[in-house]
DNA sequence: AAATTTTTCTTAAATTCTGAAAAAAGACTT
DNA sequence: AAGTCTTTTTTCAGAATTTAAGAAAAATTT
């Protein structure tokens, strides 16, 4: 058994007061020194030395003063949010978005590149130090904390490396070890559906839920597990892959050679078939307009429009996709029990319409009045909640300790 | 967001390192003082310093000396097995078994006693109670630590309650309550999946896979998932509830309401099920000769004597049922992606006619060659895991620091 | 028997938290 | 307006514990 032999010195209990202290600040600040030490049961001196040293690294800084409650003002103590940037990188399959935020998660400034079919290595790292370029451009570098870059498919964060990207049905991609000699600061890379669900985490709607789940529904469907307050990755980073998970047998083919795959029944694709399908035969619908009768026109993005507005047939659609997801989802809630599972991803626009098929279904379904209770939001980042979330990945490594 | 704030404190060093210190004895002894310092990167005297205590506690002794690779010989220190035992009970729905086992979670002794049909909570409680003081009969009192609770269904860790046991129809048991009154010690309960998951991490199959998961095949299939070297409850502790996933659409009615979960395909009472018609279909097999043409006597274990007596129809029927847990199985490995899936429970006799068809099934279906790699074992402690599980319920109180 | 290696113990130094109390700043009372 | 009470923050000595360095002990090798 391998407890990983932790041993217990004064460094680490620095690193832990420290990272405790400026959390907090994070998440209550401004907040006062007397009441940082009242909540974390540390005593004033300790949280005052503290203090001090994060002050002189400017992450903190001392704001306005409070109010009174009888006796000296409190000086209240906040994150200096706009002394920093990260930068966010999010490749989706034909699109490559990038963010800078403050440290408090805040959109400063995004731009989007196009990725070109089929492309190579080299096309996708120069498109991602292009972009990030771009956006850096004029700005000062000593404000940059770090990048961060969330990537579809399979990908291995402690080397930094995207092992499979199956839209460009690419191995093995150096990420990391080629943004760091570039642009010479720390670069994190994390799958895309894990970036999604930090960002949510810890500025989205995942607030409070420690033991939480993203669920991110696009061309595919990746999930990011949060257990207690950290993203989990599995033995071999593929935990939360319930894009294949089986759901029935007897269901359609998947691309991965099985039958009834989650992804079959409930990502983008298969609702666009399941369209065609019923417009070919004549089903009347708004779509027939939208893509003026050319049926190869029919995407995932063209039944939420249509949905938008009003037209049954969508709706109706969406809502039994809806009913799909429920299922893949009530097995989440029966094999993990988060506290909440955050809805994004392409998909995210028309959530509204699937809410309602997954909420009927995990009502339905869901074992106990518990099961039931899990609460399913939809992304509050949205389009950017990939790219944020890969900024989170920065902010980690100054906000957390380290082990 | 609740990160949770945790405190760096003297105390907290400490018992890190005592905790690090006693478990690497466990683990790894007989070791000496020297080889721990190197091993764990503290400091010669702080190894010594907390070595003084913990063999002033009993829990280790200094044995026989160990070869010199040059120099003094070194003194080995080894956990004091049998200075102390823990009681462990597994509540089954027709039996309640009890062990005890010292330090090293070896069996000392054991005992079974029968549950009637439709016991009442005093029922339960008395029989357990009536175990627990047969087994303690004529020892020292001082010898144990403690008693540890297995039980099916859906238990409160937290407040040591069975919250519901569908086998008996009951809610709310305050077992660990009327327990800690009657005998004066430390009692923990937990689910019994889980429990045999933690005995197999810590005394059987589960070595040194760090994220693992238990399954428990019975009247239901529940698993107990580890992670980072601990148990996982999930928001409500229903993580795990593994036999209620859906894994076809259009399966059998399961007793929940719901259509094709895992438990209506890969049970013990859906082999049984399954058997029966095939049976009655007039399918020839040795079955027949073993319930003498009694079809309501057939059950999982009639099919498991069958198998193992070479009953061709008795092996395929397992085997299908292997293909069947093998989906459920890779369903997790698609979602947790553990090191290591650990079979137990009621079916473990027939674990290797399972185990072709489970497999057969990660292979055809696993999405990549890691997920492929998944280690796929039977429980090394068979019968009693959960009860020994129980056990270490009680050993983490005193092994492992408690946060 | 001397040199070397390894284990263990001793002592002093370093780090960090803790507790008491003082200082600072403001609010309330008379 | 002065004095007193509260609250916040800082200061400083003391305590807990690890760390570093060295010495002693014991066994093996030369």
């Amino acid at each position: 058994m391998s407890t990983k032999y932790k041993r217990g010195s004064f460094q680490l209990m620095k690193s832990m007061n420290r990272s405790t202290i400026l959390n907090m600040i994070r998440e209550e600040g401004p907040i006062s020194r007397a009441d940082i030490a009242k909540k974390t049961k540390l005593t004033p001196p300790t949280v005052s030395n503290i203090v001090k040293e994060l002050i002189s690294t400017q992450f903190v800084i001392e704001t306005t003063q409070g109010m009174s409650k009888g006796g000296r003002k409190p000086t209240l103590l906040e994150i200096n949010a706009d002394q920093f940037y990260t930068i966010g990188v999010d490749v989706g399959t034909t699109q490559m978005k990038f963010v800078i935020t403050n440290l408090f998660g805040k959109l400063k400034s995004h731009t989007t590149l196009t990725i070109p079919p089929f492309p190579s290595h080299e096309d996708i790292l120069s498109i991602m130090k292009k972009g990030i370029r771009e956006l850096m451009d004029g700005a000062d570098l000593n404000k940059f904390l770090g990048i961060g870059v969330g990537m579809h498919g399979i990908v291995d964060p402690e080397e930094g490396r995207s092992l499979f990207a199956p839209a460009f049905q690419l191995h093995d991609i150096p990420i990391r070890d080629v943004l760091e000699n570039e642009f010479n600061m720390i670069v994190k890379v994390e799958n895309d559906a894990r970036a999604m669900t930090l960002g949510e985490y810890w500025f989205g709607n995942g607030n409070d839920a420690d033991n939480m789940l993203g669920v991110n529904v696009g061309n595919g469907i990746g999930a990011g597990l949060m257990v207690k307050g950290r993203l989990f990755h599995g033995e071999h980073n593929l935990a939360g892959e319930i894009g294949h998970i089986t759901i029935d047998l007897s269901g359609p083919k998947c691309n991965c050679g099985n039958y009834g795959c989650l992804q079959t029944l409930a990502a983008g694709p298969a609702i666009a078939e399941r369209a065609k399908k019923e417009l070919k035969a004549g089903r009347p619908s708004l779509i027939h307009e939208l893509v003026d009768g050319d049926y190869d026109k029919v995407d995932g993005q063209k039944v939420y429009e249509a949905a938008t507005q009003q037209d049954p047939f969508s709706i109706e659609l969406l809502h039994q996709t809806g009913r799909y997801l429920g299922i893949g989802l009530t097995n989440l809630i029966h094999t993990i029990n988060p506290k909440r599972m955050i809805i994004g991803g392409g998909v995210s626009g028309a959530g509204e319409f699937l809410m309602r098929g997954i909420e009927e279904t995990i009502q339905s379904r869901g074992l106990t009045d518990k099961a039931k209770e899990t609460s399913i939001v939809l992304s509050k980042l949205g389009e950017h909640a990939s790219a944020i979330g890969a900024c989170v990945l920065v902010l980690e490594e100054f906000f957390i300790r380290q082990e």
